[in-house]
DNA sequence: CCGGAGTTGTAAACGGTGATTACATAAATT
DNA sequence: AATTTATGTAATCACCGTTTACAACTCCGG
């Protein structure tokens, strides 16, 4: 018994290394929040010593960075699902379905919606996949608004941009009361995510009109 | 010249560590943000060695959340004075005012806001002041809202409690986004804080009917 | 197939952090 | 005045991100 401690690996060189961080970083994330993250520890989990991480990430930052280009991925697709899903023309219908994804994942997965939304732990615009999926979910959220003006089912004083605006601001406010923790309790009878769901409805039926009957 | 060094005090105690190491956390937190606070710099700036703090405050945690009532206090006279500069019985104006006023707070203020709103950073459930302070502000906001529906402001089909909690979500979401950077380019012309007022305006209009007019 | 060059790991160290402990001193109380 | 209590210091612990000098492996041109 030469070799008591598990080796978790055979050779001098890892060969998966930066992966490996990058999983055991979503691991920590998963365990107790953006604050439980250490590059140390997760060096230790992929079973090499604490500078190792450095040679395959700039900074702690960097590391994070990259855990929230994979969480933004899943985001992303979480959201397409939710578009697809709904088959329908009506853009507010779809308007509301990609909303709903997004509220369901990030309250799924409030911590990694920490990380995505944050600008201290994470440098999202040094990111191109971090901008560029961000600005694909609100390109997709701002044509569906437009097609809904298109078919007149904004009031005729909307101004479109502060519609937006205050779209984006909704979301993303429902988004973090759940992750922040500012759901204390809620009516006992009905789940928080029934209650944004409804919100949502709510918000959503009060910015649009009912669509134009065929004649 | 015996003495080049400028002793902050004259006796071995300090005679007032605990407030002065809360106002030394506050210079700390509008220079860098809450990560830019440490214990011991607050010590240092105090002129005490970094140990002391921890007679007054059980942890880093508890200093934060000292700094969070005080900002909790001015969040809440803002609020306060923007509800007393509108003379108005309209409920909804009122309820645009309380809005706007806690939305410019957090734009001038973001970083106190960071900690405020923050459930890691503070212990803002073992904190009588800070829940204390919030419960108020969104009962004032409760009130004004009961009152709307009272005079038929609202849709005689709208679930209040969901309102309510729209309504709440909607200027959180514009607030964090500001203090949270997701306020990239606006358009050039129109500053952030306008954008915002405009945004809450629109949201208030869509959720609540004209004044009834009287006879 | 060999030998240098580049890559990727280690070990050790630096300065910083929150927090605790044993001890010293000033203030308050009796 | 004596003693208890409050409040400071000094030293120390464990942990952190990051850097550096060095060692081991991989790979590629001769």
């Amino acid at each position: 018994m030469a070799e008591a401690k598990t080796p978790r690996r055979a050779s001098y060189h890892h060969g998966n290394l930066r992966d490996t961080l990058i999983d055991a970083a979503i691991q920590l994330v998963e365990e107790g929040g953006p604050d439980n993250v250490s590059v140390r520890e997760a060096a230790k989990r992929a079973g090499v010593s604490p500078g190792a991480p450095f040679r395959h990430f700039q900074s702690k930052t960097a590391l994070l960075t990259a855990v929230a280009e994979q969480a933004m991925s899943r985001l992303t697709e979480a959201v397409a699902n939710a578009l697809s899903e709904v088959d329908s023309a009506d853009p507010v219908v779809a308007f509301e379905a990609i909303g709903q994804g997004y509220l369901e994942w990030a309250i799924a997965n409030p911590t990694h919606f920490q990380i995505i939304s944050s600008r201290t732990l994470i440098d999202f615009d040094g990111s191109d996949s971090l901008r560029g999926q961000n600005e694909a979910i609100r390109r997709k959220m701002i044509d569906l608004l437009t097609q809904a003006q298109q078919q007149g089912r904004l009031a005729a004083n909307t101004d479109f941009d502060h519609l937006v605006l205050a779209a984006r601001a909704f979301v993303y406010g429902l988004a973090r009361m759940a992750v922040d923790g500012h759901f204390p309790q809620w009516h006992p009878s009905e789940a928080p995510s029934l209650a944004v769901r409804k919100a949502l409805h709510l918000f959503i039926s009060r910015m649009t009109n009912l669509p134009e009957s065929k004649s």
